[in-house]
DNA sequence: CGATTCCTTGAGACAGCTCAATTTCGGTGG
DNA sequence: CCACCGAAATTGAGCTGTCTCAAGGAATCG
């Protein structure tokens, strides 16, 4: 009763193609569609705390959460930017070890975990699909390894920036030529530790682009970016692959 | 005929437990059997250069390859130490985007792609544990993005070395107590690769620990940690998890 | 025993951090 | 619609950890 959208049935479900649920066929769906519940946080909300005893994985329907980790004495760094579609959890593994925040409101689709299991020991297209998108996440965590170890900051900054706009082209149209609008769900601070620099630097950083012309603000959170290649050519990658054409 | 010991059975493999293989049964075994073949590589040998066509995947049984990322101007960043039972090659692609060295001798157990890719449709528990090991792998990833984007150049110098010393331990036998020996494959510019440092900097750390006696220098490349927690101390790490008793 | 490669150490430069004001934005209530 | 408030972002000035450039020293191998 609560939300009348977000309760509908998995056919109409707007990441049904994308999830890990991606290539289910319809009895496999039905079962899927036995376990599932959604759940709704608001922005700045706590998911889980590390070390939390977590008793589903899911599903993002809409909205950013992220995962971060913690030292001593309170530097953080984020190790997981999770948009539409992306999958929260571990199978086989109770707490999380990782810190897991909205950042925009969220809803999930929750599944129950032990349930969750025992559908991925029987059923081969979750288990698939599963094994691809922890691919996908590894080859993402490598690039962002690359990023962290060895770009300046401007670098930093561009890279996020073509990451984000890249993900969103997937969701909706690809557009190479004209300007695209990139909108950031993510604070200063949250890119701070996105990137592993502070949030004067990236503020910094999104100044000096934006003075040169490569990116345009339209208030705190959107940007907007006239060609999407002079920013790429500030990323610092080699260009060889790449959505060029 | 070229290596006798190399060339035996799974049974005898030394890494048959832990590889990706770990939990086929005896039938499934005789079908690795036969689409496997072993490869040696000498120490500084590229396996794979960021680009090429691999025609198989493989598991390392013997020393340590690297996985690495370039940027344009020719910094790179390392993104995946490979130790023994490791996976190296993603089901489903046929190049590698990384960089794939030895960097000492290794033999590899490969496994024609197309064949394996089939033994991964059809036989579950191949697919299961390279889930799980690719799941190791993310998790592994993600302590290497903040040891990357927060960590001081000692933290990070401690981290390396509490990391090969973990996985040390799980190989052989594990000691909480008592000097450990860790044998470093790595050079100091290889070290740097993997911590987004420069290798003078490395050194100078590395210097500085031994100064502090936290650790003792057995030629270049051994290290014996007299005191594991004091070393874990230094890794800025918080420790509320961890092998400490 | 020379040559090569790897490692160490030093001195100065600089990118990004820290600390400290302001300013801008977005919402909220009058 | 406007005035106000708090959170978020910007900007400045000085500091510091790491990099850069450079010179030697130690190990390894033919």
């Amino acid at each position: 009763m609560s939300q009348t959208a977000a309760e509908s049935e998995c056919g109409d479900c707007p990441i049904r193609h994308r999830a890990v649920c991606a290539r289910c066929e319809p009895v496999e769906l039905e079962r899927l569609e036995q376990i599932k519940y959604y759940r709704n946080y608001e922005a700045g909300q706590t998911i889980a705390w590390a070390g939390d005893e977590m008793g589903f994985v899911a599903s993002v329907i809409r909205g950013v959460a992220t995962l971060s980790q913690t030292l001593q004495d309170g530097r953080t760094q984020m190790v997981g930017l999770l948009l539409s579609s992306d999958f929260i959890g571990r199978p086989g593994r109770m707490t999380s070890p990782y810190d897991v925040t909205a950042i925009s409101d969220v809803t999930l689709c929750c599944f129950r975990r032990k349930p969750f299991e025992q559908l991925l020991a029987t059923t081969p297209h979750v288990a698939e699909r599963l094994l691809d998108m922890s691919l996908d996440e590894l080859d993402a965590a490598r690039e962002w390894m690359l990023i962290l170890g060895r770009k300046t900051a401007r670098e930093k900054i561009a890279s996020l920036l073509t990451i984000i706009a890249r993900r969103e082209a997937t969701t909706g149209l690809m557009r190479i030529k004209g300007p695209i609008v990139i909108d950031l769900a993510l604070t200063r601070e949250a890119m701070a530790d996105y990137l592993g620099l502070t949030l004067e630097t990236v503020s910094r950083q999104i100044s000096a682009l934006k003075n040169d012309g490569i990116i345009q603000l339209d208030g705190k959170r959107r940007v907007i970016v006239p060609d999407i290649r002079r920013l790429m050519l500030e990323t610092g990658d080699d260009m060889d692959g790449g959505l060029i054409s």
